[in-house]
DNA sequence: GCCAACGTTGGC
DNA sequence: GCCAACGTTGGC
């Protein structure tokens, strides 16, 4: 009998992770993810969201959302393929991202690599909104900034059942 | 381009 | 520790 990982994840009785990233294609888009394969997820300076960075683990699965898009909304999904990265370019004074307040030896900002899984049509804010409700899914819930969100297993299942 | 939402900063 | 001022996000 052959396991796969998500297997072997269940038998150690570890549970596997779900979120949702915020990345303006402009900036940088599932496309460029696609292109890239991996990529670093630099440049989050809200500590909850960096909480949240800080918890996924190698396995975890994200929605990529296309935010100050037109329309805005679900593109993709990547997964985690390296946990508790320290972001580079906190000490970078030509970043924008540089934080002079962060130390070498107790770095402030943490994130992940993540990998290109698939793309696939957008699922719109639009029909986010007319299917899940803000408890559901933070992402809809007006005024909402935080770039992380964990989505649970059943409404990521839910999403993915959307895809067409 | 506007502006509501909301996180952060800094004076007190 | 409070809270006004300010800056940023992100939908529209």
């Amino acid at each position: 009998m052959k396991l796969s990982a998500v297997d072997y994840w269940v038998i150690l009785g570890l549970s596997m992770q779900y979120w949702l990233m915020k990345s303006e294609p402009d900036v940088y888009g599932i496309t460029d993810l696609e292109r890239d394969r991996i990529t670093l997820w630099d440049g989050v300076r809200n500590y909850q969201a960096r909480n949240y960075l800080k918890s996924m683990e190698i396995g975890d699965l994200a929605f990529f959302y296309h935010s100050n898009a037109k329309p805005p909304g679900i593109v993709g999904v990547m997964k985690i393929v390296e946990a508790r990265v320290v972001d580079p370019t906190q000490f970078d004074p030509n970043s924008d991202y540089y934080d002079a307040k962060s130390l070498t030896d107790a770095p402030r900002w943490y994130t992940v690599r993540a990998a290109f899984v698939r793309e696939f049509s957008i699922i719109s804010l639009d029909t986010l909104r007319q299917t899940f409700t803000p408890e559901e899914l933070g992402v809809v819930r007006q005024g909402n900034r935080l770039s992380v969100l964990p989505v649970q297993k059943e409404i990521f299942d839910r999403i993915s059942k959307l895809i067409s």
